[in-house]
DNA sequence: TAGATAATGAACACGGTGTTGACTAACTTT
DNA sequence: AAAGTTAGTCAACACCGTGTTCATTATCTA
């Protein structure tokens, strides 16, 4: 599944040196200030071992995310045959928790000096695989707005991973998916309200008692 | 203020047409694989004419971005004479027209193709200039978790705008601005409700009625 | 109309790129 | 531990986009 046995070990030592030395200077310029040659000087090897692996540095960053995203999806495959129905915190947990061992690439990739690539793909996993769950149960009709919250909020999640990862990740992976759970519901997926005008505070989802679904239940 | 008069007729349309091409090339592909020389055929002009403007293309890519911020800021300053206090919608509302007016270039750059640091550049507008309004009259202590929240409005701010942009900005400035406002007020800028353990449903923030924004009323 | 300045076109050296081939070092398998 | 395999090294190479220059032409402002 995950490789083909295992890798040689010069191959697994070139590829972390080379993945160090990127990221290391991802912290300081941008990627098109980046010359292959100052990378393998960095992470002190011959400029054409590079070529073994990479066609150039924007190849090699493509191809870091992929397999970051494929161990995400491996991680989030082993969810799926459970039923869905439980609960979505344990997903956010997975997430949060694999942000977390790979947080030094995840602050560069986020940061200013990042790809947008990147953060696009990981709102793509955030639709897809973590807050749709939050959505089964809610049969909301013509809502046109709905789109436009359901941006916000896997933006938000987004905005709270590259906070925690600028943060070094100081706060525990739970707390931290407890908190996105909590903004997750609050902060758009329900419909908001409509404060002006008609006082109604917003269409409830049927079948949903208030509440459901937030941590309190766990 | 704005310029020093106004521009050579020459210069204006060569600006143009150089960020007419770099917006169309944007669309097909990331700013690594545009050379100079392309970007020049496209605009139909002298390869050496774009070296009067821009280093290269990642100068350009900034000049660029510079000058919208330019522009940005020029409109902000003149909501700052009046008083803060009435309401932060007019605000939100300038931006939103603002991104309009500018959506070509605002969708490129909030694509895959786009800019990290120019969504860090909209986000910081955003906490500055259009969220902290929110929080004038709210002064909650030790709450550790505000920063967390924070982040999450103001990516889920980026993320209405990148939804917008992306929908062509189908939807009247006025409403886009009205929504963002509901999904600060509910998504994260008042303190969550905290469900377990204890009952409190976080701290109301002083002077400000319960029931606005929040759908559940807890 | 005159003076100023932007744009053109050609030419140039520079430097990073991506690739090659022979050689050496390190790993895996038996 | 030896043999066979594969990764990494080193030097060399042509290529191409880059960034700059200068004289010339076109276009603008006053």
């Amino acid at each position: 599944m995950a490789q083909e046995k295992k890798e040689d070990r010069r191959v697994r030592r070139t590829r972390k040196l080379l993945t160090q030395a990127l990221t290391k200077l991802l912290q300081e310029k941008q990627a098109n200030e980046i010359t292959v040659k100052e990378l393998t000087d960095l992470a002190d090897m011959n400029r054409g071992t590079f070529y073994m692996y990479y066609r150039d540095i924007y190849d090699m960053l493509e191809k870091t995310q992929d397999e970051m995203f494929e161990k995400l999806n491996e991680i989030f495959a082993l969810r799926e045959d459970g039923e869905v129905t439980e609960q979505t915190k344990p997903i956010l947990l997975d997430l949060f928790r694999f942000i977390g061992e790979h947080r030094e690439m995840c602050r560069v990739l986020l940061s200013p000096n990042g790809d947008m690539s990147f953060l696009h793909r990981l709102n793509e996993v955030l639709r897809e695989k973590c807050l749709h769950l939050y959505l089964d149960s809610e049969p909301v009709a013509n809502d046109e707005e709905f789109d436009y919250r359901y941006s916000f909020v896997v933006y938000g999640c987004a905005g709270l991973i590259r906070a925690w990862v600028g943060n070094d990740c100081g706060e525990p992976p739970e707390k931290m998916a407890e908190l996105a759970s909590r903004l997750i519901i609050s902060g758009g997926i329900r419909q908001a309200s409509v404060p002006e005008r008609d006082g109604r505070g917003g269409k409830q989802a049927p079948g949903r008692e208030a509440g459901a679904g937030d941590p309190s239940g766990r």
